[in-house]
DNA sequence: GCCGCCTCCGTTATCGCTAACATAACGATT
DNA sequence: AATCGTTATGTTAGCGATAACGGAGGCGGC
């Protein structure tokens, strides 16, 4: 079995193969794809073939030919978030034995990032897309209706989609959290968050925080913004800073479990009183946090959740006709912790 | 620019483009790439009906046509480790303008899989292949030496590479750890870590940190391992544990922040001086954990830095003749935080 | 007026594989 | 022995784009 020099070895195709095993090339596309009746014997003699020539199959001639694609489109603004990994390891999980495969995009939450990976992504022809969020650029949205393939949007709910949708009505989840503060006897409220107009879902949540404390006629006392840096210590400084311009506050509200852990760990450090004096909550359910000595309170956003029942979406759209269009929404959990005052 | 209904209505291809614009397929083709000598005027009026139509190219089909494909896979353990989504980024950084696109697979430390993911992404015959780690099974360093493409392993330097070469050293890394250690007076040196055998790095860590010792005829005091489960809370616990187990300790050195930061919390909630009694160090600079009230000694593992520069050699390639074999030695820097004594 | 040289665009032949159909070989059935 | 069904393999015709080359038309120089 001897290999020409790798210098000038042109790449290996079927027809190398076939003719290493003395069969057709179609008897050995059969062959490494499993499909159709070949004999113990020709199988062997294939496989053998091709693996002495260390054959790897051309994809981009099998998916042109076939007109089917393995791949699965995952676009997510980012990877940094924390969030997005563990929606992704949902996703591969569900995905693990189906044979599609996801490919991440990312759009550091720019809509016309968003709008470019979406193109590039539909030029590859994917089984799916699995996108994150409802709002797109108006050429994005049209290209999901007009690619023909099953697209889940994921994350949110507060909305209408263009086809499947599965997430979470981060609107209620703002609502109920404030309403287990306002239970909980907390009146005088801030909230913290990041700057970001475009992360559509951390601004619903906010919308329906405030929503609740309206229906129980409190305001929101303070508020807080930040963008970019180490969310811990923006966490920190935050906490700091607000407590120093109203410092009658007994709650804080932070749009997510990192600056909220910095505002934990501030208020240890500062010995103030959590939750006596002090109450304070996140979002997310991160738990990287578990270690801190006190527990956040926050509410589950069901990630990997998500990511299995969009891959699952994916995944099962060929089997059960192509109907489409579902609307699954999920019920965040809240975790009281120990960061609120039990009643 | 009345559209077929959408049910039933066949992929668009550079034909319907072409006529709908009164051209030829090449010339459609031209435009859409900016390839070639196109009028004006005709350019002007392709661009309007492939919009209008809403036409995405078929990037299979042109890929086969041109042997080009503008994928460049990268293949990393987990998503979730943190350090590999930095490394993520500074790839993506770099690939910005290039045209090239990064395809990610996880590994999840199963040489196997890894051997899987590989194939799978060698079978789309991408521009070059971005890969962690020097430790491979035979058939995937097979794959990758046969692939005819620019190959780059990553994060480590600690053994011989199939083509080209970016990293640090973490034997080194190790070793210089150590040296600080000694340095700063501590003696009395427990090491907790990851369980992991397959992470090779860590090994190489923890093989370079106990000859540093050596040199200076020290021997590592106590060890614990770990695996699974959030970070923080093991490191906390396995602190805890070891500090029991072995009071007289007087330098803790941890595999990662992540854990190194679970163990800082503990030593200050139970009102251990730090540095003073007991030293603490980590390792990778993860910037997540910035809002500490103490900055953990670690050692910078020059995660984005490394991602840009594989991805400048993949990019690079096709210009600068097709050498290949480099091998770039980043050099981590030590920090020393405020959890190792000054001298 | 002929030639050459642009500029712009079309024609033809792949790229490597697979769907769909065709065929061969062989035993079982009647 | 003719017929049929099965199993195992081969043949043909694309899939949708691009590379490479070719040709038409316009313009300037001699």
């Amino acid at each position: 079995m001897s290999l020409p020099p790798k210098e000038n070895r042109r790449p290996l195709t079927l027809r190398d193969v076939s003719e290493a095993s003395g069969v057709s090339e179609m008897t050995v596309s059969r062959v490494l794809r499993n499909r159709g009746d070949v004999s113990e014997a020709t199988r062997e003699k294939v496989l053998q073939a091709a693996k002495a020539l260390g054959y790897v199959p051309n994809k981009i001639a099998g998916a042109l030919a076939s007109q089917r694609v393995n791949l699965v489109g995952v676009v997510i603004p980012s990877l940094s978030n924390l969030v997005f990994p563990e929606v992704l390891s949902g996703i591969s999980a569900e995905l693990e034995d189906t044979g599609l495969q996801p490919v991440v995009g990312v759009t550091n939450y720019l809509p016309e990032k968003e709008e470019a990976v979406l193109y590039e992504m539909l030029s590859w022809r994917p089984s799916g897309i699995i996108v994150a969020g409802l709002e797109h650029t108006d050429t994005a949205r049209a290209m999901l209706e007009n690619s023909g393939i099953p697209i889940v949007e994921i994350m949110d709910v507060d909305g209408t989609g263009v086809d499947s949708v599965v997430g979470i009505s981060h609107r209620r989840a703002g609502l109920h959290m404030a309403e287990a503060i306002l239970k909980a006897g907390y009146r005088r409220i801030g909230f913290l968050g990041t700057k970001m107009p475009l992360d559509h879902r951390a601004r619903k949540r906010f919308e329906g925080f405030q929503e609740g404390l309206a229906a129980a006629g409190v305001q929101i006392a303070d508020t807080e913004f930040y963008s970019g840096g180490s969310a811990l210590r923006k966490g920190r400084e935050m906490t700091q800073a607000m407590l120093e311009r109203t410092p009658d506050l007994d709650f804080l509200y932070y749009s997510n479990d990192m600056i909220g852990a910095g505002g934990l760990l501030y208020c240890q450090e500062n010995g103030i009183d959590v939750p006596g004096k002090l109450g304070l909550a996140g979002f997310n359910g991160v738990d990287l946090l578990e270690g801190l000595s006190m527990r956040l309170a926050t509410m589950d956003a069901c990630r990997r959740e998500i990511g299995r029942k969009a891959a699952e979406i994916i995944a099962g759209r060929p089997h059960q006709g192509l109907i489409g269009g579902e609307v699954i929404e999920l019920e965040p959990v809240i975790d009281l912790g120990d960061t609120i005052r039990k009643t």
